[in-house]
DNA sequence: ACCCAGGGTCATA
DNA sequence: TATGACCATGGG
């Protein structure tokens, strides 16, 4: 079977497995690139409370983080770890923003490669992140790979060319419709199944893939 | 007590 | 260009 087969038909069977996920948690697209680079080695739950905490202190705004003390960030996004790397990568994100004045919107008429580049100069901002935020807050057609797609596809013995960030993503993005849906959905599905448990093994990549396991359907 | 979570930067060779 | 140290909390 072909490569495009192949990530078809494994798309198919774990949104029929798990369902659509409806990704990203976040209520705007700002909030969703402050949750991508919250969220770097870090469990989404103390993201949520980091995020809680800027909402409740009424800092979850461009401006509110560009006045802000770099101190005063990093005490308020405590939970979610490495509060210090993240409060700079943080202050970095707002500022690159602010030449924008502030407005997402702007954005619009950029063209995604571009946009790309541009955002993977502002200091935090690295592969993963900057597609999160491409894909999840603005719906550009990118896909996001991460440690759990590697890991997935390899044990299924579907592997790029060369075993770099890019050489995945163009694997993914060449061998499927250019969809912001089934890139969002795919995305999310990986990491839905990745951090799912059957009995056997701490880490089953073939639940819902690989028939006879135990929380596959 | 250990392991790892929806990574990235920086210094070193 | 390719490793390795470092950043740090919280749940299993």
């Amino acid at each position: 079977m072909r490569t495009r087969e192949k990530l078809k038909s494994i798309y198919t069977a774990l949104l029929e497995c798990y369902g659509p996920q409806y990704w990203w948690p976040g209520e705007t697209p700002f909030e969703v690139m402050i949750g991508a680079i919250l969220t770097q080695s870090a469990a989404w739950g103390n993201v949520e409370k980091a995020i809680g905490n800027l909402k409740a202190a009424g800092k979850l705004s461009a401006a509110s983080l560009q006045d802000i003390p770099i101190g005063d960030l990093a005490k308020l996004i405590y939970p979610s770890g490495y509060y210090n790397a993240k409060a700079k990568k943080l202050k970095a994100l707002v500022e690159w923003l602010g030449r924008y004045g502030d407005d997402l919107s702007r954005l619009d008429t950029r063209d995604t490669a571009e946009l790309r580049q541009e955002l993977l100069g502002v200091h935090g901002v690295g592969p993963e992140t900057v597609d999160s935020i491409l894909l999840y807050a603005l719906n550009r057609p990118v896909f996001v790979i991460d440690a759990y797609t590697r890991r997935l596809f390899s044990r299924l013995g579907i592997k790029p060319e060369k075993d770099t960030y890019e050489g995945w993503r163009a694997l993914f993005m060449d061998n499927l419709p250019s969809d912001v849906g089934v890139f969002n959905e795919y995305h999310a599905l990986i990491v839905r199944q990745g951090k799912e448990k059957c009995g056997k093994q701490p880490r089953c990549d073939g639940c819902c893939l690989v028939e006879g396991c135990a929380s596959g359907k």
